[in-house]
DNA sequence: TTGGAATGTCAACAAGGCTGACATAAACTG
DNA sequence: CAGTTTATGTCAGCCTTGTTGACATTCCAA
């Protein structure tokens, strides 16, 4: 029964259980190649993969509040304020208190922060230009396709967004 | 200079540093749909992410041995162990000692077991079909190229291994 | 001036990684 | 066949990173 749809008039051989369940363990192993490279980088220093995405999103949007952080990482601020707290004693980070909003604090990578960043992004951008590159231009289209429609709606315009103000 | 390659005489838009950029907050962002649905499931009871995923690979290969799984979710066996022991209590999955090999045990789901992974692939399943329909057949062949790629080579060969046990 | 929003801190706790120490069964070796 | 090694599984304890709750501070805005 479960894969009964395959039998209709139309090509839909690609949405039965198992070609989902192919999709389900091929996100997960996807996952852990995705992280392996910056992880094996951090855990040589005192950092996890909670301070990659920290780094990351700084850099991609220097000057972002905490608050529009912890939106874009969808933790909770006490969990954000630890991984903030160690960056910025390590003088990776920088917390200037906004002009127009004093209440704020706008971060930003000092030179040591941006040379973390692409020594961790260097990383990671080679094992993606790899699979990209095997792959094909077609093929990373789809990729690309699927994984915003496999987002939250939320997520997909903070992603969209963010997309937008790159390039 | 970090996208001077799109210069080049070949289509190669595809692999500049603000693509690959894209791509890695692409991905970033559509894990955590990806698992969203299975989490809200997995906190209303006791479990966790790491319940989940050994539920799952169980159901998919009956009467596998706790190292095979071991290799699969690529933790250490005091950590998968942690997780076994409270299935085996709460009756989701049964354990066997090894017939030909007395040192192994060979783990299956329960009715109740497979009660809850139903649930859950359920969930996760429909998060995938509709991702899967809105995308189209070409970009879902291309989303699993991708992935595929970027699986560190032993657990391509562990993907499709499972692929091909499947259908 | 008072209420609400943004931020930060402290404390306590849970999930799920990890390492080290160890028990047992099986397999190998002299 | 006794002794050693290897494979497997278990227990105890630690770390990161997530969570809630309570609360202080600062500042904007009605």
């Amino acid at each position: 029964m479960a894969d009964g749809r395959a039998a209709s008039g139309e090509n839909l051989l690609y949405l039965t259980d198992e070609q989902l369940r192919q999709g389900i363990e091929a996100m997960f192993f996807a996952y852990r190649g995705f992280t392996a490279d910056p992880d094996r980088i951090l855990t040589d220093m005192a950092y996890g993969r909670a301070h990659h995405r920290a780094i990351h999103f700084i850099n991609r949007a220097p000057g972002t509040t905490v608050n529009n952080l912890l939106n874009i990482l969808g933790v909770t601020k006490q969990s954000l304020n630890r991984v903030l707290r160690t960056l910025i004693e390590d003088g990776l980070v920088e917390s200037h208190v906004g002009t127009a909003d004093k209440r704020e604090r706008h971060l930003y990578l000092t030179e040591a922060g941006h040379a973390l960043e692409q020594q961790l992004s260097d990383a990671q951008r080679a094992r993606m230009r790899a699979a990209f590159r095997d792959a094909g231009p077609d093929a990373v289209a789809g990729f690309r396709t699927v994984l915003e429609a496999m987002m939250d709606s939320e997520m997909q315009r903070t992603y969209t967004r963010l997309k937008e103000s790159g390039a």
